[in-house]
DNA sequence: TGTATACATATTGTATACGATTGACGAGGC
DNA sequence: GCCTCGTCAATCGTATACAATATGTATACA
């Protein structure tokens, strides 16, 4: 059995909540994590508090900790906010980039792209992920960054059937992506901030068509979650 | 000595760092805290978790938590922020507001005004605070909350003195202030998307020309600052 | 006198034990 | 038969003890 580090605790969760290996919703036992982990309950706690505060789970009072979910209205609020904020984040990426970010970006979208062409859905994701935490990272906003990294938790979690082409043309959308992130690797190393926009946005139209492919057909009973929750507001 | 319980320790140092009792960059000391808020290190370390999770202190591998410092690129940030999501906040807020919010805010704006009367300058801008937090939770955006959440933790550090008003013309702005709060309440009752955003410019553009003029002159060293982060970054 | 190294001290990180709260199950009363 | 209350198990919360790490200081040597 391996043994872990706090750090890598903290990656390994990460991971596993943006992979849906740990499902919205999912209870978090702390004894049985700690025991996964081998590694005392009370870093365990702290890694727990960690991801709360990163918007990866919730945790309530003497009630543990849960994979933060995605109801229905979760889901409208990012459709609306996710546009507005990747493509500021875009913009400042232009201004602020370093040659070493820069660097980063590249090697990264390598990553991607070789996740993608050996059909690793999950590594693909995450690597989809990290490029564009990269980008996040550019824009050297402390600000914009912590809804950004919000966003994205939501945007990885949704996006794993993207990686999953079921037919021929589903696998065109995705070496789709492929080429607009090399786009818009050119434009932020160009800072041409008005073209990075419109790349993003182009990117972001792409995604968000396949998402609500994948959210309509929905697992979760989206329907009792929000009955619940109108009893529970009551 | 008054006992804590873990909910009011983690309010109180919110309350304390706000109103700059904890001054940026300032080392929060473990057993000092748990002393002081007679509770064990275990919680009290949770408690910086989680502080650390909302922006207050950020803390680093064996050399424990600091108050959020303010540097001068995080100013210059801020800066560049603000005012988008202020404004994204305030017509989100008009569209998802419910009556208990409004409710809540016309109680948050009634102790401002009392604080700002009473010429209670800690209190007044914690009010404020409060009062902008509210119209936050009123927009009922996760994503655009942990922005703004950040934000306002900066921005009300950062008008401490605004509340200090050493001139009977400065008193005046802060009398503005309030008229604005009013305006700001009657444009999202009435749900005037338009409006309410004309007028959270408006309120943001006094309170950074307050800002400005307490940055300027700046306790804090901040050639010397700048100039470590040059060396640094070599 | 300047620098390096070793030790002492203080502070943080982790493990374990114990106490407190929650939720579920079952017995008893209505 | 249904509801209520009490007990029990499981899980979370806290305290304390101990280990690991970093920092400051003194001393030896160049």
């Amino acid at each position: 059995m391996k043994s872990f580090t706090k750090s890598e605790c903290l990656n390994d969760l990460r991971r596993r909540i943006l992979s849906t290996d740990l499902s919205p919703g999912h209870d978090l036992d702390e004894s049985g994590l700690s025991e996964y982990y081998s590694m005392s309950r009370t870093p365990l706690r702290e890694v727990l508090q960690r991801l709360q505060g990163e918007g990866y789970v919730v945790m309530s009072e003497n009630r543990g900790a849960k994979v933060a979910s995605m109801n229905i209205d979760v889901l409208r609020t990012f459709f609306q906010t996710a546009p507005m904020v990747y493509a500021n984040i875009a913009r400042l990426a232009c201004e602020n980039r370093t040659p070493a970010e820069l660097d980063d970006l590249k090697h990264a979208q390598m990553n991607f792209t070789k996740a993608v062409k050996s059909s690793d859905a999950a590594e693909a994701s995450l690597a989809n992920h990290k490029f564009h935490a990269i980008v996040g990272s550019m824009a050297a906003n402390t600000y914009l960054m912590a809804s950004l990294a919000r966003l994205q938790i939501d945007h990885t979690r949704m996006s794993q059937t993207f990686y999953r082409p079921s037919a021929p043309a589903e696998a065109m959308l995705v070496l789709k992506a492929i080429e607009q992130h090399d786009a818009m690797i050119a434009a932020i190393e160009a800072g041409e901030g008005a073209l990075v926009i419109d790349l993003t946005l182009q990117h972001w139209d792409l995604s968000r068509d396949r998402m609500e492919r994948y959210v309509r057909p929905d697992p979760l009973p989206v329907d009792i979650i929000s009955l619940k929750d109108q009893r529970d507001a009551i």
